[in-house]
DNA sequence: TTTGTAATTAAGAATTACTCTTATTTAATT
DNA sequence: AATTAAATAAGAGTAATTCTTAATTACAAA
């Protein structure tokens, strides 16, 4: 799953920094290298819990703050969740996610979506496009399987 | 922005409700009631509000719990956040949404989208398609005109 | 109708996840 | 090297949601 970073990332990181006036801190690369080199959908405390050793001053909130600052500046994107966790990803393409409903697991949909369509109030109204995130709600086959347990049972989504 | 509920309406909750094992309480339909009549994206605090002068005895948690059931059982849609309050939905047509990443506001598209293409991996996987949800990741115009000030300035979102 | 029982509810405590405040440190510029 | 705005660490604070327990209620079966 894991995936070696290329110095082209660590350019194009850098560039974006100071496109922003974003200062490239120790803490900043480290954070961003993580998120590329998972390949996965961390949230703030399993990046905290992977850079502690590495970084033991590295606290909790800088790292959210940093993660935050990534995606209002257009570096990484947020996967969508129904509140709960919220979780960070570094692949900006175009994003799919199936989400079950019955307990709240997020699963990844490998092959490419088709279009899908553009954003009509955009361009008239003066909203800049970024990307586009896609959510299917769905239940999933462990789920479906167990269907007739009681509601309660399902406990509340992480 | 208000409307009535139909009789249909109930009558289609009922059947939800008796087909997924869910008791038919005073609570649950006046939470639903009023969902459909508010027509908007009431967070369960908002919801709270509204309905405690008519069921004094009514309690927050019961109100999320049941927002949440319906939420798991596919009769209500959970409008998409980046963490944050928690909206809910009683449309469960198609949706779409504008998220700002700078500010953090949530927009609705008026217009409907074209058909956003299918699920690839769901027939074969064993996933029951419910529904789906589109994010539009951008920066509104208010954001947009206040760019340069400090990202610090941009304070969390709600 | 009455009774049995599992589901639902209310209340408040607890937890989780995130954000703010303050003092200190640092990166980039001068 | 000095300057300064930005970034950081630490811990306190807050917002939102969920859990625990005991009481109540809807529905089904007799």
């Amino acid at each position: 799953m894991s995936q070696s970073i290329r110095t082209a990332d660590i350019e194009s990181f850098t560039r974006h920094c100071r496109e922003h006036g974003m200062k490239i801190t120790l803490q900043r690369v480290a954070i961003y290298r993580y998120l590329m080199e998972s390949g996965a959908h961390p949230s703030t405390d399993d990046v905290f819990q992977a850079l502690r050793d590495d970084f033991p001053g590295l606290s909790f909130d800088t790292i959210n703050r940093t993660l935050m600052t990534f995606y209002q500046t257009g570096l990484i994107d947020i996967v969508e969740s129904r509140t709960g966790v919220r979780r960070f990803d570094a692949n900006m393409g175009s994003h799919s996610h199936m989400h079950c409903v019955s307990c709240g697991a997020m699963f990844d949909i490998d092959d490419p979506l088709p279009d899908h369509g553009c954003l009509p109030q955009a361009d008239a109204s003066g909203f800049e496009l970024l990307g586009k995130n896609v959510v299917f709600r769905v239940i999933c086959p462990t789920c479906r399987s167990s269907e007739g347990r009681s509601l309660r049972e399902g406990s509340a989504w992480k």
